[in-house]
DNA sequence: GGCGTATATATCTGCTCACGATATATCGTC
DNA sequence: GACGATATATCGTGAGCAGATATATACGCC
């Protein structure tokens, strides 16, 4: 097997691959689980993700909308994107730094 | 002011920004704090810093060099480059596909 | 009808880690 | 010799990640 590449931690900060779903549209729960876990190949445990979820909404970054059967669907709230947003730019320009300092080609 | 844009949290996972800025070579703790605080504009504080290093040597990512005077200087490993350029390329990777959902231009 | 699997959410508990506070020592310089 | 910058170490608190467990419904299939 190829040599074993230990974990830093979590690059996987759960609130960002959360609001990442959500930036796709409005989703679930068990949706935003396995939409996840089918883009990273790492499991999100439901302790992990509701948890999450009820944060991100204390939050104001995302807002619950109403139940469907049994599922209740949240969506990105504009103040929401506008900081996912931010974030994501301030980490592409981090990854490409550290990149860049690795002497690796610049994607 | 401008509106107000809450912290996801952090994405500033403190190993992460540690091996980052060792990726520009070795350097020492206090450096390193210096080093963060400038590119990010955020501060690293001692106790968050020595705590990551130690782990981040026990893991094996990062080793200590002799050191120099009051300094401690501590460089990337092999291991420590492969795991972070990895961790770098899916983060870029992650970034820009939340960016493309956002309607963002491809940077 | 009964069984197993997928869908869907809720909650508890332990453990790791982030972060601020505090402490200590040295060096340079005014 | 006083003050600020350099440099490292450690402790306590609290947040939050992760796994385990529970519960309920819906669906397909034998």
């Amino acid at each position: 097997m190829p040599p074993q590449i230990p974990e830093l931690g979590r690059f996987a900060e759960p609130a960002l691959l959360v609001l990442v779903s959500l930036s796709e549209g409005p989703k679930h729960g068990y949706a935003i689980m396995t939409d996840v876990e089918a883009g990273t190949g790492r499991p999100l445990g439901p302790g992990t993700l509701y948890a999450a979820l009820a944060r991100l909404e204390e939050r104001g970054l995302i807002e619950g909308l109403p139940p469907v059967d049994r599922r209740r669907p949240y969506r990105l709230t504009a103040v929401g994107a506008t900081a996912l947003s931010t974030q994501l730019r301030d980490l592409a320009e981090f990854a490409d730094l550290g990149l860049r300092r690795l002497g690796e080609a610049p994607r």
